[in-house]
DNA sequence: TTTTCACATATTGTCGACAATCGGAGTTGC
DNA sequence: GCAACTCCGATTGTCGACAATATGTGAAAA
């Protein structure tokens, strides 16, 4: 369903995809030096795939490289996380207008399924809040591609969720923003139902602006504590 | 100034800028393949180099590629280049609107000058209407960096403006649209120099229906020669 | 004649080794 | 004590050769 599918191909495509997970995850810090013979070796590869690799993770914005020093982890910090919400809520606000108009009703009673199963999840609480938190880029994947727009559909899935669910690791531990998050979710999707572009639009930027502000006192917080 | 100055650095980014910079300019044909130990003896360099170049044109969307099949270049049918302009659309209308609060007076007045120099180039008429069109490049993305936004600046000159120079090269033998264009940057910049980020965002965005609903009936009418 | 299969060729994917370049330890001079 | 210089190790950049895979051709069978 989603794009980041694990993928059988080349040598190339396994590594960036176990490179991506891991700098995602956390497992891989920001900032980190990736060593392209330590990381060939552990993948069991010579280091010319390991290289495309890092290639196509620079171009997704996952990596920073720099000619003859070598890559490094991204390192998101309160200006990169602004610059991509402010992105992203024009996006995806554009995504939800346009979707209004061009999912089918099927596809929004999809939608409302897969927010049933969010409350669920939720009421269980059972300590898999993650979980939850892909499942909430499932919401948000599902609306791009209700946009019929593959550009839109491409940088959302391609991209920046992969910057997001780095995000979302790294401040997941006290995140407790799922219900009101939930709430919006549902506001939204009747928008979609009644076609109203518009609002369907202006909820959508709301809600990503109110997940801005909650990630953005988490940093303040963090920034405090360390110093 | 723009982002597609020519590098210095590896012979991968040597590769990825000349192989650009032809495609963009149609000298390698849409949907074209690209055959790596060819273009590797083109360029005098194996094709380890050139196989990250691909990479890299890959993560840009100028080349699609097919594990074990190969790259090609990409076609820009009617549904990519729409979707193209809408999320152009979007992402430069937002663009201005931040640009509008976050621009010095001096940027904005230098954008003025740009403009009267692009004025000055039409009214020579001399001939090079392209150089017209890369300026018109210029001024968009000078907008882009006024918004301070990093990603937005990386997204619309890494990715958006080649395939954009692209579709220019493609149409530009009977481009017309070169002075109401320009009255139209005119009041965009006003809006600016106003402070009213609302107008120009507005502006942009009527800016970029107009090319797009310009192009749009261009490669009808080439449907309807070619058929 | 058409379809299908097998083979030959061309192209991509991968590896190991070598060259070029960078960062840091140690030294020297002020 | 501090700055700059030099050399060395480590890392990246590059190449050529080999293996794996796809494409195209031709023959054989229906």
């Amino acid at each position: 369903m989603l794009p980041y599918t694990p993928e059988q191909g080349t040598l190339a495509d396994i590594a960036s995809h176990r490179l991506a997970q891991s700098i995602v995850t956390g497992e891989l810090a920001q900032g980190q030096k990736l060593n392209e013979a330590e990381l060939a070796e552990r993948f069991g590869m010579g280091r010319g795939p390991l290289r495309e690799a890092l290639r196509h993770l620079e171009g997704m914005r996952l990596v920073n490289r720099i000619p003859n020093v070598g890559a490094r982890v991204v390192v998101l910090d309160r200006k990169t996380l602004s610059d991509l919400y402010a992105v992203r809520e024009a996006l995806e606000g554009m995504a939800c207008r346009i979707a209004a108009t061009r999912m089918t009703d099927d596809e929004i009673d999809q939608l409302r399924k897969l927010l049933d199963s969010h409350e669920k999840q939720i009421n269980k609480q059972g300590g898999k809040v993650y979980s939850q938190k892909e499942g909430d880029l499932d919401f948000h994947y599902q609306i791009a591609r209700g946009s019929r727009n593959q550009m839109l559909m491409d940088m959302l899935g391609s991209e920046q969720y992969q910057l997001l669910r780095m995000c979302r690791y790294r401040t997941s531990r006290n995140a407790e923003r799922t219900g009101p998050a939930l709430q919006q979710h549902r506001h939204i999707v009747e928008a979609l139902a009644q076609r109203d572009g518009e609002l369907a639009e202006m909820l959508m930027r709301r809600h990503i602006q109110g997940a801005w502000h909650s990630i953005s006192e988490m940093i303040t917080k963090e920034d405090e504590a360390a110093a």
